[in-house]
RNA sequence: GGGCAUGUGGUGGAAUGGUAGACACGCUAGUCUUAGGAACUAGUGCUAACGCGUGGGAGUUCGAGUCUCUUCAUGCCCACCA
């Protein structure tokens, strides 16, 4: 063995070893139980960045645990290939998005297998390549068929700078997800996913995932927003017309005092007076101009105005006026408020600039206010509120919503914010959604056996304002598949998170060219073990799957209805506090840490600061350090080569004759049983790699003290060094298998058993027992396990500690934790 | 405005209600070296000391970093959603 450790040339060799051997194949058929261990698969972007170095090797740690521990896992890569980055390159050096895709997975499959990741690469999937975008279209179709894929005209979110649509998920702040452009409200005919039929379920089916943190379940919860209320109609006095709206708070209908109808609101035009046409046309073309940030801002005062006619309250026979203004959102409800300025913070506002009336109807007796200052939107009683007077406000909502009922005039809703998916793209770089436009025959999806639709190779990328699909000759122009006339292709392409949305699936069966999946292969693999990725993943990607998933069980594709068992979202890498972007310069070069100290110190420094889930801030000083740890290890097993054996005989408690050989064996058996648990609990790598320096540290101090070694102690320290390996095997990959063969193995240490300790050995072999004195550590004292109760009591109380501190006071009573501590409680 | 996290040494962070600060980074001495940003050894929460210490304040308990209430700060997500 080489006295001094070469990573490079380590790990080049030992990667090229594993790929030839098949190290990592995973078969389908196996005696053992199976693990599907999953990253969230990267777009190509060109290169890794410390983000995917982190996110993989925490997976990349799992899967190995898992299999030295009896599992056949499952642990795939792939790429979310499609996507505008690649267009936008295309366009700027004139070449091929598919050749610049092409390229970047090259370069980033390099650098994985740098980074010494345990893929099998047979199940390779890429969301660009035909092969799988057939299956896309595929899958679109069957939804598409079950009435969930439908074309409306809508009011769509607009990005002017990737000239496309993006879904309500795709918008943060108003601005694009993307590219920060501000996100202006077009109408156009578009694709939709009907996921909102699946949003109680979705809503429900949360509880069934324990394995999520309560962040991601909240952040989804919040995102369905699932509201409970009652549709009340409002009969107009000069027209005959009604105006319903959604209100959750049917507990305040004797207190209003107008109503507000969004500026889009279908019948405005037929709710307005000719006197104030003028005014309302004016308010609404302002409206029209405005963009999502511009009205969307709280902090904007409220504006509206009056059109003209009224609304009569069926529970009072009041006439109050009926207003637009911006505040009411025509997407959400029925488009029109009821606003009772005593019980609404938003009402009271519009109805102090406007000088509206308003009226109490809810009151905290013990301390009524008039809400001339603010509005009352605790819980209360009803005043005001003729036979519902006195009554509790929640009571009061189901009573006054169940008249509205009898009356005709509403009734009970349960309403939610998510909204169907947009999946149109006005982009080339996505699969071409399946569909052709005849004349005569309307739209007809393109026959299962036509597919994939290919996308065109003759395509002009350096237009504006359309999609560069629009500029092929041969895409457009086709021919019905219903009558054979002449027919129009669907030119937009699908939203990358649709391809997203089942690639997990595909990983199962990668290589089918007759379905997306064999039902018995995605069933056998299926759900995901455990899924590691990002936070910024929480709402878009995993609620797309989640609901794909439920959506191919209904067709009948699958048999489960949650995709992802268990989901460990970790943090950010962050250099000097920030995260680390190219805009900032503090981006860390994966390839330089490569060259420079061996994927092994990338992967053992990138695990050990942070536990996964939390932020993780990278400093050079740290990753230094992980090198001569690494360094360290080396030279503890290569100085010692000679007196290690791999055959060693089983050392089990009492069979060593010398204490410091025993107490070694019981550190040993310590750092198995911690080692394993820290994995199992959370994957706390960072108090795991704390333990393998404990290890390391304690055979430094034991051996230390041994000029000359004797066959005990060789044998002690066998076992030491054998166990070192095997449980560091998972994290520095390529250090420990090449340790492993110098000291004469012919068997990959990737392919041994996890190591087992005996719970005798696991602990030490003395205690100390904590002495306390009302709550306060006054004494600690060595004492044997074996000490009963009272023997330990009375241990604490001859302590000399004990007897000074309780001179002339009142021993009032004792408490012992067996094997621990002694409580002594004074006066 | 609503929701969810998180507050522990100079720093990253450890601690089934039972020894707070494991393990590191950094720093201070020393050994070996022509040299060392290598390796090894010792030390390192604060305080001169009694003692004091887990953002602040209360509470439960024999005992609280941990549980409860309250308050402050930071971060993230959502947000005129009726």
């Amino acid at each position: 063995m080489k006295d001094a450790y070469f990573p490079q040339e380590i790990e080049k060799k030992w990667q090229k070893i594993w790929e030839e051997k098949g190290t990592f194949k995973t078969p389908d058929s196996s005696d053992k139980p199976k693990y599907y261990a999953l990253s969230m698969f990267p777009y190509p972007s060109g290169k890794l960045h410390m983000g995917h170095v982190r996110n993989y090797t925490i997976t990349d740690v799992i899967a190995r645990f898992k299999k030295m521990n009896g599992f056949n896992v499952l642990h795939p890569m792939g790429w979310d290939s499609f996507g505008l980055p690649a267009e936008n390159a295309a366009m700027k050096h004139g070449a091929n998005p598919e050749t610049w895709t092409d390229e970047n997975i090259a370069y980033m499959t390099k650098q994985l297998k740098m980074l010494g990741l345990s893929y099998d690469w047979d199940r390779e999937v890429a969301t660009c390549k035909p092969d799988y975008y057939k299956w896309t279209q595929w899958l679109f179709l069957q939804l598409y068929k079950k009435g969930l894929a439908y074309k409306k005209e809508a009011a769509v979110n607009w990005c002017e700078e990737c000239g496309t649509v993006l879904a309500n998920e795709q918008v943060i702040d108003g601005k694009c997800w993307r590219c920060d452009h501000i996100v202006e409200k077009k109408y156009l005919s578009q694709w939709f996913l009907k996921i909102t039929d699946y949003a109680e379920v979705l809503l429900e089916d949360l509880d069934k995932l324990p394995g999520w943190g309560d962040n991601v379940k909240t952040m989804q919860a919040n995102w369905i927003g699932k509201s409970q209320g009652a549709i009340l109609r409002f009969k107009v006095v000069e027209k005959d017309l009604e105006v319903p709206v959604y209100t959750t708070r049917p507990d305040t209908v004797h207190g209003i005092t107008y109503l507000v109808v969004a500026p889009e609101y279908k019948d405005i035009e037929e709710l307005t007076t000719p006197e104030n046409k003028e005014a309302v046309e004016a308010y609404r073309a302002n409206a029209r101009k405005m963009t999502e940030i511009e009205r969307l801002s709280t902090d904007r005062v409220k504006t509206g105005v009056p059109l003209g006619t009224h609304c009569i309250n069926p529970f009072t026979g009041e006439k109050f006026p009926l207003w637009t203004a911006d505040y009411a959102l025509v997407e959400y409800g029925t488009g029109a408020v009821m606003a009772v300025p005593a019980h609404d913070t938003r009402d009271f506002d519009f109805a102090k600039k406007y000088n509206l009336p308003l009226k109490v109807v809810i009151q905290d007796t013990q301390n009524p206010s008039d809400c001339k200052d603010a509005a009352y939107t605790e819980p209360g009683v009803l005043v005001s509120s003729n036979e519902f007077n006195g009554m509790g406000n929640e009571e009061a909502k189901k009573a006054i919503t169940q008249k509205a009922v009898d009356g005709g005039f509403g009734e009970f809703k349960t309403q939610y914010r998510l909204r169907d998916w947009l999946v149109s793209r006005q982009r080339y770089w996505g699969a071409p959604i399946p569909v052709v436009y005849c004349d005569k025959c309307g739209i007809q999806p393109v026959p299962e056996e036509q597919l994939p639709v290919l996308l065109p190779k003759d395509v002009d990328f350096s237009v504006v304002g359309k999609s560069p699909i629009t500029t092929s000759k041969t895409f457009v122009n086709t021919t019905c598949p219903c009558c054979g006339g002449p027919a129009r292709r669907e030119t937009d392409t699908m939203d990358t998170f649709v391809c997203s949305s089942w690639y997990y699936l595909r990983y199962s069966d990668a290589k089918n060219d007759k379905m997306p999946f064999a039902k018995d292969k995605v069933n056998k693999w299926l759900p995901v073990d455990q899924y590691v990725g990002g936070i910024e993943h929480a709402i878009l990607h995993l609620l797309y799957s989640r609901f794909f998933t439920k959506a191919l069980r209904d067709i009948g594709l699958l048999d489960f209805d949650e995709p992802f068992k268990n989901l460990l979202t970790q943090g950010m890498v962050l250099k000097d506090g920030s995260k680390m972007s190219k805009s900032k310069g503090n981006t860390v070069d994966p390839d330089e840490i490569f060259e420079n100290y061996g994927a092994d110190t990338a992967r053992l420094f990138i695990l050990s600061d942070s536990p996964p889930a939390r932020d993780f801030d990278w400093s050079d000083a740290g990753v230094e350090g992980c090198y001569k740890f690494l360094n360290r290890v080396w030279r503890l097993i290569s100085s010692n080569a000679d007196n290690i054996s791999l055959n060693y005989p089983e050392l089990k408690a009492g069979s060593l004759k010398k204490k410091d050989n025993d107490d070694l064996l019981r550190v040993i058996h310590m750092a198995i049983k911690g080692i394993t648990n820290d994995i199992s609990n959370d994957f706390q790598f960072n108090t795991v790699i704390s333990k393998y320096r404990e290890l390391v540290n304690a055979i430094y101090d034991w051996q230390n003290k041994k000029p000359e070694l004797d066959d005990e102690d060789k044998n002690i320290l066998s076992f030491a060094i054998v166990s070192l390996i095997k449980l560091m095997s998972p994290v520095a990959v390529h250090l420990t298998e090449e340790a492993w063969h110098d000291l004469g193995s012919e068997v990959s240490i990737h392919d041994v058993e996890w190591p087992k300790w005996d719970e005798n050995l696991a602990k030490a072999s003395s205690i100390t027992l904590v002495v306390q004195i009302n709550g306060k550590v006054k004494d600690k004292i060595e004492a044997d396990e074996a000490l009963s109760q009272d023997e330990l009591k009375a241990l604490a109380l001859n302590s000399e500690k004990v007897k000074e501190l309780t001179q002339g006071k009142t021993i009032v009573k004792t408490i012992v934790v067996p094997k621990k501590l002694v409580n002594i409680v004074v006066k």
